[in-house]
DNA sequence: TTAGTGATATCC
DNA sequence: GATATCACTAAA
């Protein structure tokens, strides 16, 4: 039986939390019943006031007061104008944590997981726990899971760009 | 490789 | 008000 991640799973180290997440599903409600659901295949941890990648980096603003926010809280960000990209908050209230979703089953990039479920602004600063239209399921599969420097980020230099904060799951 | 797209932040 | 930037994708 599947079980529904709740707050006590992303109110955790943001490297934890990406690295468990890899693997999970994420299930989404259709208006008319229905639900999808799309295995996480790949994840990456942003985060900490001195990460120049995480959006906060840059100073704390109406967009990125998300990132401070509650762990579970999701934070939907448009990019380049046409593509969402979507987010889970993690760790301590008040640090600029996250995990971002970058890849499904099926799916080579965030913003076509987004588009295949369906997600949009309209989700931007909901939480996963106790959402009926879109949470994270465990169904109890373990993966092996391969971390990876982080890609996209060229900006923000080669010191924190070669982190280990990317994380791809492989089939056992 | 480059074009396209629009919200956000930063500069007048 | 204007412009520069951006955690991407698709097309070539």
């Amino acid at each position: 039986m599947n079980k529904k991640l709740d707050y006590d799973f992303f109110h955790r180290d943001k490297l934890t939390v990406a690295r468990e997440l890899a693997g999970k599903i994420v299930a989404r409600r259709n208006p008319d019943g229905g639900v999808i659901r799309v295995r996480i295949t790949e994840t990456e941890a942003y985060g900490g006031e001195e990460d120049k990648a995480c959006h906060a980096s840059k100073g704390r603003t109406p967009r990125t007061e998300l990132l401070y926010g509650k762990a579970g809280t999701i934070y939907v960000y448009l990019c380049y104008g046409m593509h969402w990209l979507m987010n889970i908050i993690t760790g301590e209230e008040g640090a600029p944590e996250g995990v971002l979703i970058r890849a499904g089953e099926n799916y080579s990039g965030p913003a076509k997981l987004t588009k295949a479920i369906g997600v949009d602004k309209h989700f931007n600063g909901q939480s996963v726990c106790g959402n009926k239209e879109i949470w994270i399921e465990d169904d109890g599969k373990q993966f092996d899971i391969v971390a990876d420097v982080r890609v996209g980020i060229d900006y923000a230099g080669e010191e924190w760009k070669n982190k280990l904060w990317r994380f791809i799951i492989r089939e056992k």
